[in-house]
DNA sequence: CTGTTTAGCCGCATAATATTGGGAGTAGAA
DNA sequence: TTCTACTCCCAATATTATGCGGCTAAACAG
């Protein structure tokens, strides 16, 4: 599927502000509501556009700490990444998880209540698992751009 | 303003599915749907939800290649930090920017067509920029979870 | 204990919004 | 030119959100 200009207007918009009615899009746009909703529609089904979330104020929920933790594993082989990667899947505080190239074999991200909070995950949950060799902590002091629109080439 | 057990749901759903309607969302947390919305209005005018976004097929997009880069720059002084971050604030394919601990200063998030495109940015725009001493990226090879639903503790 | 207040709930009526179907205009292919 | 496929608009209908009044139960002061 090809998207043009409109479609990649679309996207633009629903990216920052999923919550704007069909009405209002198709106005941006330049379009009645009918044939808005049915490029939308379209985007959805054919999975360009994935899914629809509520962005939290990490603050506010008690969240405060958030980290990179990079991981270096006990080994390369596929069984070791597979079974570390099902037991991230098993932790919530754990919102990222990519194999990556370069010093590290994996990089985190993960939230926590605060630093004691953080202690105790990495401690008793993260570096509990067999599969960790090591893990090298990077504190996010404060974040400066944190954008939910990716530029759409 | 605190959370009680109903909140906490309600989060947890339009965090994973912002697109549920109201009636919907007022069966699964077991109220009606005039005290379902209001809640969620509030949780929005108190700042907890901040937003909502569509989320976007990466690959299906052209953004095929995602890679974190950490930067060091060439000093510490506020000045140099703030002209760094307003450079970064211009450039859209840096879609996330912290400042954090260890052995580099930033960790940037940054999306990119392929790998030549990414090293067209970093050559001709990220190592341009005055205030950045050195650059070391870790291309992300496979996300094993890129999770949108926080734990609300 | 008891009266009072308050927060939170429900159901209903109404307003706003999404959604569907039919038909028309238009560009490209044959 | 003529056909085809596409995309659009308008208008009717179905869904959904929203505001209001009244009820209930828990919290609290006397």
């Amino acid at each position: 599927m090809k998207l043009d200009q409109i479609d990649r207007k679309v996207l633009d918009i629903l990216q920052s502000n999923a919550k704007i009615t069909n009405a209002q899009l198709s106005k941006e746009i330049g379009l009645s509501p009918a044939p808005t909703l049915e490029r939308v529609k379209k985007l959805e089904t054919s999975g360009i556009i994935q899914s629809y979330h509520a962005q939290l104020d990490r603050e506010k929920v008690g969240l405060g700490v958030t980290t990179f933790v990079m991981v270096n594993l006990v080994g390369h082989k596929k069984m070791v990444t597979d079974l570390f990667v099902a037991r991230v899947e098993e932790i919530p505080e754990i919102i990222e998880c990519h194999h990556i190239t370069g010093s590290g074999d994996f990089l985190l991200k993960v939230i926590s209540h605060d630093i004691a909070a953080y202690q105790k995950l990495m401690l008793e949950t993260i570096n509990e698992i067999e599969e960790v060799a090591s893990t090298q902590t990077m504190v996010i002091l404060s974040t400066f751009k944190e954008s939910k629109v990716m530029p759409i080439p």
